[in-house]
DNA sequence: AATATTAATCGTAATATTGCAATATATAAA
DNA sequence: TTTATATATTGCAATATTACGATTAATATT
């Protein structure tokens, strides 16, 4: 199929794996790196940074923002990209709250 | 394509996107948060608590093993999972750092 | 107005993912 | 040894993802 039955779970579930699965590829944790070391840039600059087509770029920078894990303000021709903390912060708050579980835990097979 | 150009990035980089990856699935988020309630469980277990066939779940289980996500040790006939603490903490440890230098920043477009 | 700059979108090809039924495998129980 | 139990694997169909060239759209500059 290729088709995920997301009504199967809850929306807590559903949100984060849709922000874990943004994150889960390579170009898209660079992409996310570069901003987080210059702060702002706009879609030329990463295209610059990374080997990839504009066209490709582009599309992962869309993926990002779909997620909220970015940011995008228009700058007459260009359009400046920055992190949104906040989205980044549910992750944080998720793996934390799980190892603080898991830790409290130490059970295994 | 389809395909990731892995060549293009560091291996830091391809190895957080595979975990983040198997994780970015809401079946798989219901796996671990299930393992993590119940500590250690076998497949059926998890077949029996998601509405998914049980040749789904033991590809989800195939996903999150090769991730390392989870371990699975033979037992008889069943195969008992648990989490795998040290990879979640890789995560966790990222997204920590991560934003550490997000919030010591504060810039946006 | 004509032209350059910047980014998004479209179309396409190749590959990956999701999900399930059916089957295979492997151990335990009778 | 036959049968039951538990999980993995195979094969398949539907859909999604990745990547890029070409084009489009929208604003700046000349």
């Amino acid at each position: 199929m290729g088709i995920t039955k997301t009504e199967n779970f809850t929306e807590t579930q559903n949100e984060l794996a849709v922000l874990l699965k943004a994150l889960g590829h390579p170009a898209r944790i660079a992409i996310v790196e570069y901003l987080l070391k210059v702060n702002t840039c706009i879609c030329g600059d990463i295209v610059n940074e990374l080997p990839l087509a504009q066209a490709t770029i582009s599309q992962h920078l869309k993926e990002l923002k779909n997620a909220k894990l970015i940011k995008g303000n228009i700058e007459g021709t260009a359009v400046c990209y920055c992190l949104d903390e906040q989205t980044f912060e549910k992750i944080r708050n998720f793996m934390d709250g799980f190892l603080k579980v898991l830790k409290s835990k130490n059970g295994c097979c």
